[in-house]
DNA sequence: TATTATTATTGATATAAATCAACAAATACC
DNA sequence: GGTATTTGTTGATTTATATCAATAATAATA
């Protein structure tokens, strides 16, 4: 059987960007936040960020930490999440690449980010990024546009875990997760699941059990089929989106 | 007893605007995405809006809609609502004034929008705003700043319903009532919630018979006591804020 | 390859909150 | 002011999901 870890690395690869210029060669960038700016324009631009790699599991950041930068998303995948005083967690969102995150005007991050997987990152600092947008009222443009789609997606989300019984919640999850892959241009039936089972129901507000019991009844009605743990192939959509709202 | 919908409105009154420049007279305007403009600027600002009053339970728009509105609230309350297919009702959330609704740049509105109570709002057509953006980089700055700030309300929530009990989720609702009402100026005390029970129970994910029970836990445990069925006097802080993320 | 540790699945039981039901209080309407 | 309607409270019962527990599958390490 496939390694999964490395099947996933795979599909989020981009050239390795040469020193000079990487925002030209970036994949990504026409769904990042930066997509308003000409090549012209991205030269100067470039400058105020740097790039950076975290492995699989690294901490970008944690909640309460003072706020300086904001990250876009080039490659691989970050879960956000936040730490109760009790210890529960709930995950905010699994963010893909052309995704920011951060704190834009804040003291502090109100969650924590970890890495996935591999994943690359442009790092702004905060201070910087601000006085590059009183000269670009197209990047400001392109980060409201980028904030308002993650409150719709949060929006979304709120309902989703005020709302839906476990089945819905998992259903609409997967269904997501193929509509974001098409959003960016990937293929979007197998799609493959690069966090845990944990994280899954730490991000759909269930436990790691439902989450399996769900997978297993999404199975056995013949709506997906498990290529491995970690690959998921849509059998029958009009059932999938059937069960999201039911 | 007193009637609790004329407290309401008079809490959230303001001098009856004049034609010429309301925005001069505006009490919200520090707290709106409009702060940023000097009182020259804000001249023609005032011509791209204009002024809007909804009376109790009127829909301002409804998800689905042809989305071509942005609204700042000025006045009263308003809930935005998404509806599920088979009627299932989430309250994604309760606006107070100066923040703002509607949608930035998509085609149709993701949720519904009522005024709770009287409601006064400035309405903008989202082409026009963005036009004006173009030349004024504080009023994009500020559009962004007021959108970060609801993105990170919605992410708060999304931890509430997917992982707080009942009594932890309202215990949540009334401590960021008090605080939304510090935010803007309001005494953070005997707060009112001029919603019913049943937006609430639709606010937090739960049914009308458990927010009333968890009201009655409050009460009997002397963290609240009731003013009448819609103010709510907060006793004990600590405790409150104990069971908030206990 | 064996051994341990991690992650996922499945089953039995407990429980928080939903549902069903009756009634009380507040508000609107004659 | 009295009646009808809406809104809110409390109690009894059911149910979806959590919890507890055992095992299986997978990945990591010796």
């Amino acid at each position: 059987m496939l390694d999964t870890k490395s099947n996933f690395a795979k599909e989020t690869e981009t050239l390795s960007p040469r020193k000079h210029n990487r925002c030209l060669e970036c994949k990504i960038r026409s769904h990042s936040f930066c997509r308003g700016l000409t090549d012209e324009k991205i030269e100067d631009f470039l400058c105020i960020s740097i790039e950076k790699s975290y492995p699989n599991k690294q901490n970008i950041f944690l909640q309460e930490d003072e706020a300086n930068h904001i990250y876009n998303i080039t490659e691989g995948n970050i879960k956000i999440y936040k730490l109760l005083s009790d210890g529960r967690i709930q995950i905010i969102g699994f963010l893909y690449p052309g995704d920011f995150f951060g704190s834009y005007k804040n003291k502090k991050y109100s969650y924590s980010a970890e890495a996935i997987g591999t994943a690359k990152t442009c790092v702004f600092d905060v201070n910087n990024l601000d006085l590059f947008l009183e000269k670009n009222i197209l990047l400001a443009k392109g980060l409201l546009h980028q904030t308002s789609h993650e409150l719709t997606l949060a929006q979304d989300r709120i309902s989703v875990l005020g709302k839906l019984e476990s089945i819905e919640r998992l259903a609409t999850f997967i269904l997501n997760i193929s509509q974001q892959r098409e959003r960016i241009g990937w293929q979007n039936n197998p799609i493959s699941l690069p966090m845990t089972r944990q994280d899954i129901a730490d991000y759909l507000g269930l436990t790691i059990e439902t989450v399996s019991r769900c997978i297993t009844q999404l199975k056995t009605t013949g709506v997906i089929r498990l290529l491995n743990k970690k690959q998921i192939f849509i059998l029958d959509w009009n059932k999938l989106k059937n069960i999201c709202l039911a």
